[in-house]
DNA sequence: TTCATTAACGCAACTAAGTTGCATTAAATT
DNA sequence: AATTTAATGCAACTTAGTTGCGTTAATGAA
């Protein structure tokens, strides 16, 4: 049991994401909300939040991790094997809607994969 | 210039990745090595090591860096674009050999990927 | 609308990963 | 053997993330 009461860290954090692709740190929803929410409370929002599948979470390249909202990988089985696109330019981090079809010979048997990107993004390049 | 000299916490270091394809964090490098090394020359070996194509390192899902010796990766252009998997069964992660082929429509520019398989190894599936 | 319940909050104190400055040690070269 | 300076070890620090606990406030019932 994730998220059950409506506060306004939830709307906060909610609206922080908005419907955008872009993926966020704990840090980085610290500094855009300010004074509005205390650091715990984010982290807990997340967790649970993560929980009740409204965000998925990844390791960014430099080892934080980030949130990002769930919007296609939202299907029945609720996978998130879309890759995540770090721009080096605008240094944001966003999800790609198309699905990653990568084929591993061998008996390993993949249950998931995670996809990071580096490069330009469309209005970067 | 990364390495210059050998030092018996280098070659402790290189002795503990041995010839195998596993991928290793800062502190299972501590725990392994025990009295033998101390915590800030680790970190400092493993950037040297990086710089001079030794090694080459990717964030686990657990959001801490891990290290791997380059093998297959020490290519012309030295890109490390094969995969790492995670074995949730013997809780290794290593490097598989072969590279990923991923295509990306739209307008990105990718420079780079990194693909963190998570599932069963060959000697657990 | 008020009250009771308890989810959620905020603070302080903590852990763990990784970094930095600086004085000391020890490879490598002469 | 003497010199040079890369590399080390320590302590102190930063940053990400966690935990315990007392307080606050969202929600549903009376």
């Amino acid at each position: 049991m994730g998220v059950q009461r409506q506060t306004k860290s939830l709307t906060g954090i909610l609206a922080a994401f908005g419907d955008s692709r872009e993926a966020l740190s704990a840090r980085m929803l610290l500094d855009r909300l300010g004074e509005g929410v205390n650091k715990t409370t984010v982290y807990r929002l997340l967790d649970r939040l993560e929980e009740d599948g409204i965000v998925h979470s990844f390791a960014g390249e430099d080892s934080v991790k980030y949130y990002a909202r769930c919007r296609s990988c939202s299907g029945p089985d609720h996978v998130h094997n879309h890759p995540h696109f770090h721009c080096v330019s605008c240094n944001t981090i966003c999800c790609l809607e198309q699905e990653v079809e990568l084929s591993v010979s061998g008996k390993f048997r993949v249950m998931e994969a995670q996809v990071l990107l580096k490069g330009q993004c469309e209005s970067c390049a």
